[in-house]
RNA sequence: GGGCGCAUGGUCUAGUCUGGAUAGGGCGCUUGGCUUCGGACCAAGACGUCCCAGGUUCAAAUCCUGGUGCGCCCGCCA
């Protein structure tokens, strides 16, 4: 018994008994059968087809009609006694499958009305463990859409692993140890008046920088005044590291209200002070020397730094220096050597250094909790696969540390370090810059509430009699929808290019589209009554119905194919969040369409309670999909 | 110099890994559809050298080779 034969997950179901058909029939084994099924170009064609004659065309010699010619008949045998099947055609050397669709339908809802919320979810890969690493936002500086789109990804990805059975541990890196915050440190530190009534603090330390970052250029007094805190910084019981500690908590605290509006939690935020002061460094560094290729440099320029060397490797030859530095001639890390660290961390490479304590209880009613150097210890646990959501750009130093960790004879743990890559978003005329303050004015914060107010609007024109209450909390919902969904649609390694016209766009592929369609569905049950139960569902044969029907099956074996993808390539492991995204799409696309010319509550029985399960069926997976992709599903807008 | 990514109607984009039948959508444009379960909807139409040149194949947007254009990466920085 395959997965695919399991009856959570229709569409596979389906896929496997016709590529089995196709192996006994013809001989070939069973995955090069599934190979060769798919989804002709036009549904009057078929619904499942097969090339295989093609590609037996050459090792039988026989020209590919004529096998197909050949294998028809036997494969009409197998088909009659196939319950999903209706029949099979030849057309030329193609060889189409056609489902039976009144056996499709109650097939179809049984499973969907059987599993509800847990439609879509499989046992795939059951029993592991996944850590997951987004957004590691600076905390000085509120999240621009760029930092969204890599916390939208993450918790898209984790929700994607969990959907096939992971348990997955959601980790935050928060670098309170970086220049930008020394130099804000330094900032705070001559005095200032502190955030304007109503201004949140991100926002307030963002603008802050702008200023900081024009003295360090141009002025080198402030410039070695701000070195000094930096070193300051390092010895954690100095009035510097106090005053950071305060600032950087109000930020990631600014920060993570950001990250709750659009739903995103954590389990871990991992600080990177403790990674410097727990010990982790120095277990990391006895463990790296132990390497043959790392060393500590005794003479030459790098005299003193502890260094991988990479020339031997093919991947690295081209570097200009076969020397990576990972810990300074001062013995300081840099981000290589702490990144380094950390990965074997997550993997449990190194025993856990640390000390956690509650940071805040977030609004999913879970705690997070960030490192330490006091409170208690806590488990992580055996993690199977680490994913780490960082942009494109960081492609080389992501490889070089999981180069290093295969130097050091982890390979397992090397193999599964995934670099989730992604590209940046940007402005047409610019990119978004901390330093440059290109971000002003395009703010998760502020992008959000603008899609808000926009929404508000709408929300105003269509219920005008509404409460306030219901008012705001939808057009909440669609704000965050809209964004989430914009993120999510465009595939990773495309740049997204920010236009106000096509984030507030609430027509065609959006957010509000998708939520538009559950909400009409919402509408049909409350006025349907209770359930029907007894419908025969047999009569639903139309095409608006079986069209729907075949993507409401499609939905778990969508998403055990995006899991699938998730290949790792040399630069990165790709992540297809937006065929999640474009099947949410096509499902509402295919329910609109139902809608528009198949009436359920004024149809005749039977036909109207088996539509009735229909929409209960999509109503069920509709919302299954946007709770995987994080847009809100609202009953009523 | 080396490496990575991208290139598809006016515009934005899916499909490329794993070759298969008339290249699918969104926005915009033209036109039609509510005495009807919600028009944030549906239907019809116009718009294409799938960057270029070779090659492989019964079959190429997809694979191979060589180009072109754009973005990014290659510090004891952060």
């Amino acid at each position: 018994m395959t997965h695919e034969d399991n009856i959570d997950n229709p569409w596979g179901h389906l896929l496997g008994r016709v590529s089995s058909t196709v192996a006994s029939v013809t001989g070939v084994d069973v995955d090069r059968a599934k190979q060769s099924i798919e989804v002709p170009p036009d549904p009057i064609l078929g619904d499942l087809s097969t090339t295989v004659a093609f590609s037996l065309a050459r090792e039988l010699r026989e020209s590919p009609v004529r096998i197909a010619e050949d294998f028809l008949p036997p494969l009409e045998e197998q088909v009659s006694s196939e319950a999903l099947l209706e029949r099979v055609e030849r057309k030329g050397p193609y060889i189409n499958f056609f489902i039976d669709r009144s056996s499709f339908a109650p097939t179809v809802i049984g499973t969907v009305a059987a599993l509800g919320d847990a439609y879509g979810r499989t046992t795939r890969h059951a029993e592991r463990r996944a850590l997951i690493e987004y957004p590691a936002v600076n905390p000085s500086k509120p999240w621009h859409i760029g930092h969204t789109r890599n916390a939208v990804l993450g918790d898209t990805l984790a929700n994607t692993l969990e959907w096939v059975g992971y348990e997955v541990v959601r980790v935050d890196y928060i670098n309170d140890l970086g220049l930008q915050i020394a130099q804000l440190t330094w900032r705070l530190k001559k005095g200032d008046d502190g955030p304007a009534q109503g201004v949140k603090y991100d926002h307030y330390l963002g603008r802050l920088y702008v200023g900081v970052q024009e003295a360090f250029e141009t002025d080198a007094a402030a410039q070695e005044e701000i070195r000094e805190v930096a070193r300051r910084l390092e010895d954690p019981t100095s009035d510097e590291a106090r005053l950071s500690r305060e600032m950087v908590t109000r930020c990631v605290r600014a920060q993570c209200q950001t990250a709750y509006r659009l739903g995103i939690y954590h389990h871990y935020q991992v600080w990177e002070s403790s990674i410097a002061h727990s010990g982790l460094l120095e277990r990391a560094k006895e463990v790296l020397l132990s390497c043959d290729n790392i060393e500590q440099l005794e003479e030459g320029e790098k005299k003193g730094c502890i260094v991988v060397r990479l020339d031997t490797l093919e991947e690295f030859k081209d570097l200009k220096d076969p020397y990576k530095v990972l810990f300074r001639s001062d013995g300081t890390r840099t981000y290589t050597g702490a990144d380094v660290a950390f990965q074997m961390w997550k993997f449990g490479i190194l025993e856990d250094p640390f000390r956690y304590e509650p940071f805040e209880e977030q609004p999913n009613g879970e705690v997070v909790y960030r490192t330490s150097l006091e409170g208690d210890k806590r488990e992580i646990g055996r993690v199977d696969e680490v994913y780490n959501v960082i942009a494109s750009a960081q492609a080389h130093p992501q490889r070089l540390i999981y180069t290093i960790l295969d130097l050091l004879g982890y390979h397992e743990q090397s193999e599964r370090s995934h670099h989730i890559a992604y590209e940046f978003v940007g402005l047409e005329d610019a990119d978004f810059s901390g330093r440059k303050g290109t971000w002003i004015g395009y703010t998760c914060d502020e992008v959000l509430d603008r899609a808000r107010e926009l929404a508000r609007q709408e929300v105003e024109k269509r219920n005008p009699d509404a409460s306030e209450e219901f008012k705001d909390s939808v057009a909440e919902s669609v704000g965050v929808g809209a964004v989430r969904y914009m993120l999510l649609k465009a595939s990773p390694d495309r740049k997204i290019t920010f236009r106000w016209s096509e984030a507030l766009d609430f027509n065609g592929d959006s957010a509000p589209y998708l939520q538009y369609s559950y909400a009409r569905s919402q509408r049909i049950l409350e006025r349907a009554g209770g359930q029907t139960g007894q419908a025969d569902l047999s009569v639903l044969t139309d095409d608006p119905e079986f069209n729907l029907l075949k993507a409401l099956a499609r939905f778990p074996q969508t998403v055990i194919d995006v899991v699938a993808g998730l290949k790792k390539g040399q630069w990165g492991t790709s992540f297809s969040c937006n065929r999640l995204a474009g099947y949410a799409y096509d499902l509402a696309t295919l329910y609109n369409k139902f809608y528009d010319v198949c009436p359920v509550l004024r149809a005749e029985e039977p036909l109207r309670s088996a539509r009735v399960e229909l929409v209960r069926a999509f109503n069920t997976t509709m919302r299954n999909v946007l709770g995987l992709i994080g847009v809100p599903a609202i009953e009523r807008m």
